[in-house]
DNA sequence: CGTGGGTTTGATACTTATCAACTTAGGTGG
DNA sequence: CCACCTAAGTTGATAAGTATCAAACCCACG
């Protein structure tokens, strides 16, 4: 269970005052979505108050873009729901996406004015978006939050060289098991049956993030589907039996 | 200029008594390369006495594995020279390399007990290694050095992203390209020079890092060579009259 | 009931991989 | 010092995989 360290402490030193130490925080961050697992929960009542003041939370509907590639950055966010898919373009048109978040992922760069990849909101979301400058004091004098940061930073590394292994040496058959693998496992974190799911991204989406185009993603969707390994409905909706055999398709041993 | 802190406070109001400031610094660090521009500028002098203790320089022939994937990682490493390749392996053997590392930079995943990525010598280096507890300590009541950290593995998460987009969407041509001109940018990063410079990688190097095989990347030089935009000696040496050109070559715009 | 975006399927072209032969550079020992 | 040896690199012929171009399909929606 992650709370406030500071509620948490004093809670399970004294169990009856907890309501007391949650009324310290701010309404809207009690039922937030992503105060456990999110940046938040490294905040302190007071800081959560101070930065409640300031933050917003707001829809927005897929396809619409959070932050375009070279745009100045003023505001970081946390994803409450949905799915962002950050990704890089060429002059000339060709796009990659670099990375897909899922909430409660924070987004933004830290120490950096611009942002160096586009986000795009992949289906409807739901953010909570604060002054850049705030959080920036914030990391400056809570280690925790800059750890809490860093710790997610350190994932997305590791999860870009995983794809950079993807991208590189894979074959598109693989490439498209790899890419149906990777959602079911993080499309529903609470979700215990991975073996069902929407696909948050259209053909073309899927194209960019594994290289490839739109029809030979659709003619690998399509040899899965023939092989048995996953079952297709409307298009977005897939449904794999074996998990196991996916990932085999997906080269990963 | 990057010093210590509390040195660099100090030395700027009492400029006469730097040198002994610089005597609480054990004698390896105050000769050391990495000390500016590496993590350990973060430290204070006991600090870095007590790691002076326990850290260890040494050579690595090129060639050498400093870390293998998925092996126990119980220390950390600064390069003092030389460069280190970051690489993937699939249970087939098929090969990606993930990244490349370059003097003074911090080797090792924080906060992880075994390593995703193989590290091995691409050329002889030479490396500063420390034992992974007594940095974790440090890391843990030291924000500046979390933070220096971080910046790195930002920068790190930059660099492989902008990969991902070579990866996935440039041609073998702009690959080889991408490659040269960003071994141009990082391999001497005091010359001023970036026109000539030697490749720390093999050809099968190369390869394993642009996602193609030895053979494509030979062409793929050979071809950059007869449209004069480098020329090579002794297949290592590469020298690009127009950097610019090279930049076109490699797709950046 | 037609319109249009997203998707699938087919025919063909092109890029890159594969397999094979050859060349070059660097190191070793006679 | 030279001949040999080996690893690294180049070049060529062919095969395979994926892109491109084109057409049809399917559904959701107005």
């Amino acid at each position: 269970m992650q709370v406030i360290q500071f509620s948490q402490a004093r809670a399970s030193m004294e169990p009856q005052r907890k309501d007391i130490h949650n009324s310290e925080i701010p309404a809207v961050c009690v039922s937030c979505e992503a105060r456990h697992g999110g940046i938040c929960g490294t905040l302190s009542p007071s800081q959560l108050t101070e930065l409640s003041r300031h933050t917003k939370r707001r829809k927005v509907t897929g396809g619409s873009e959070v932050i375009g590639q070279g745009e100045q950055l003023n505001a970081y966010s946390n994803i409450l729901s949905g799915v962002v898919k950050l990704s890089k373009m060429m002059a000339d048109g060709r796009q990659q996406i670099v990375g897909l978040q899922f909430a409660p992922d924070f987004m933004g760069r830290p120490f950096l004015r611009e942002s160096q990849v586009a986000a795009e909101a992949a289906v409807d979301i739901e953010v909570c978006s604060m002054p850049k400058a705030i959080i920036d004091r914030m990391i400056a004098d809570t280690p925790e939050l800059e750890h809490k940061i860093h710790e997610q930073t350190l994932k997305e590394l590791d999860e870009a060289r995983d794809w950079m292994l993807t991208l590189g040496r894979k074959t598109a058959q693989e490439k498209v098991a790899s890419f149906l693998h990777m959602i079911a496992m993080h499309i529903d974190p609470e979700s215990a049956d991975k073996r069902s799911f929407d696909l948050p991204l259209t053909r073309a989406d899927i194209a960019d993030f594994l290289g490839l185009t739109i029809e030979t993603v659709s003619r690998q969707m399509t040899k899965l589907r023939r092989d048995g390994i996953i079952r297709i409905e409307n298009n977005r909706h897939v449904t794999c039996p074996d998990m196991e055999r996916l990932r085999r398709a997906a080269g990963n041993d």
